[in-house]
RNA sequence: GGAGAGAUGGCUGAGUGGUCGAAAGCGCUCCCCUGCUAAGGGAGUAUACCCCAAAAGGGUAUCGAGGGUUCGAAUCCCUCUCUCUCCGCCA
């Protein structure tokens, strides 16, 4: 949610930047300034009203204590006249306040100077590239050699749950729960703060991070308890510091969460969705930042450093897209994409999206800080994975397979598999 | 799941129809005093929104949420949610 202020101060930035992001259609900013000079003038036609009631009651408060009762049943016959009005203009306030609010919900975040502007995949700027694209007739893609090994069991998946809920067995397993736990190191290293988070949510943080009303149709529910299976561990994450204030000193707050991951991802299937290319249950390491806003360009750098390091420690090819402003999604101001190379299917897997969501879920959670002179202000919150585990590991299995079945265990992993350095 | 108690500001906690956005204490901020430390004195200290070019200032709303009674509700009535205690069950 964008500041009404800022909107009403410059329309037309906002416009632009709906336009970029790939809405033709700008006319929800007029309607919103519309609305919500309607809504002032209501709300303000209603506060003084209800400012001349108040004094009304105060007085007859007084005149009863003073024994002249006729005088304030006067003063009663005329406010008890006026509780109709402020009952229409009640009702009026609420729809409009609604509409305004419903219509600011519509207004996307405006994209920073430094995204470039386009409409679709293609006009994302690569800005890094490490590693060389291995291309190698005889590996396997990591779909054929889990199956060949049974290393994940697809099928038993489906068999107990469905598609998309894949059982990881033995060395994949053991693999797994090693990327975890060095992920979660490498960002404790890095000053981040370690988060064991819920992975339901109740229907507030749905909305406190925009997955209700918009993506509502992303995650699985609960419905006899109301609650939401987390589509990533943003969402609690996020929702921690909800309603908070901070204090200017207590910024930056770095947190890394280890959780598995709902998704429905509905009407998605064929070639690009096999094997461990896309779930409906998987695991992330996500890492979110709170910030003073100054400094928020600095923290996404930052960020977006703390996720690639561990692709380079990890020995794994990898590039660096720079969104486009059509392809950077509704609630973020800048946002990089990292894509680990598949040797196996020749193509890139996008691993890692680090964002600067600026103001704009903080104002809508209300997580504000006190500036040094006092005045508060909602905070900067960024995020990132760092890393999603199925497609590294899909490009581990491929870029790490050894000709005889087994899997080259990365230096930096040793630690984290007992010491094996092969698994398989 | 059964029985009971409760929900007030950063925290503890008072307040049962008007002068209550709310006593008191703690905490925090600033100032004064004090040769360190400790102690003491004073002032300030919720949030959202509206009016105002802005500051100053003024106003409205909020005492778990929603509705009702009343000229007037933290206080009375109804509904819901949540928390705590005891019992049961339990990784």
């Amino acid at each position: 949610m964008l500041d009404i202020a800022a909107i009403k101060q410059d329309p037309e930035r906002v416009k632009k930047a709906i336009i970029n992001k790939g809405e033709p259609d700008t006319s929800v900013v007029d309607t919103l300034l519309e609305t919500d000079k309607n809504w002032r003038e209501t709300i303000h036609e209603l506060d003084q009203l209800r400012a001349e009631n108040n004094t009304k009651s105060k007085m007859i408060g007084q005149l009863i204590r003073q024994g002249k009762k006729e005088e304030a049943e006067e003063l009663k016959q005329l406010t008890g006249r006026m509780k109709e009005t402020v009952k229409e203009l009640e009702e009026k306030e609420k729809q409009l306040s609604e509409a305004r609010f419903k219509l600011m919900l519509r207004i996307p975040n405006v994209p920073h100077e430094s995204v470039p502007v386009g409409s679709t995949e293609h006009d994302n700027v690569e800005a890094f590239r490490h590693g060389d694209l291995r291309k190698e007739e005889w590996i396997k893609d990591h779909v054929d050699f889990c199956e060949e090994n049974g290393w994940v069991d697809f099928e038993r998946g489906v068999k107990v749950t469905g598609a998309g809920f894949p059982f990881y067995k033995g060395p994949a397993a053991r693999l797994q729960r090693a990327l975890i736990n060095y992920f979660i190191d490498q960002a404790i290293e890095r000053g981040y703060t370690e988060l064991m988070a819920p992975y339901f949510v109740n229907e507030d943080s749905a909305r406190g991070t925009g997955q209700i009303p918009d993506k509502e149709d992303m995650m699985y529910t609960v419905p006899r308890d109301n609650f939401f299976l987390i589509p990533t561990a943003e969402v609690p994450v996020s929702n921690f510091h909800r309603d908070e204030i901070f204090s200017e000193s207590e910024l930056p707050l770095n947190y890394v969460c280890y959780t598995p991951c709902w998704r429905r991802e509905a009407g998605s299937y064929g070639k690009d969705v096999r094997g461990l290319n896309r779930l409906h249950q998987f695991d992330k390491v996500e890492l979110v930042k709170f910030v003073d806003p100054d400094t928020s360009y600095d923290e996404l750098e930052k960020l977006r450093e703390d996720a690639e390091h561990l692709l380079r420690e990890l020995g794994l090819s990898y590039r660096r897209l720079l969104m486009c402003t059509g392809d950077m999604g509704f609630t973020q101001s800048k946002k990089y994409d990292l894509e680990v190379w598949s040797p196996g299917q020749q193509r890139w897997l996008e691993v890692s999206s680090c964002s600067n969501f600026e103001s704009f879920q903080a104002r809508r959670m209300m997580v504000r800080y006190r500036k040094k002179d006092g005045k508060i202000e909602p905070v900067h919150t960024l995020n990132g994975s760092g890393l999603a585990l199925p497609r590294v590991m899909a490009a581990i299995l491929e870029h790490y397979q050894l000709p005889e079945g087994t899997v080259r265990v990365p230096e930096v992993l040793v630690h984290y598999t007992g010491g094996l350095k092969v698994l398989g």
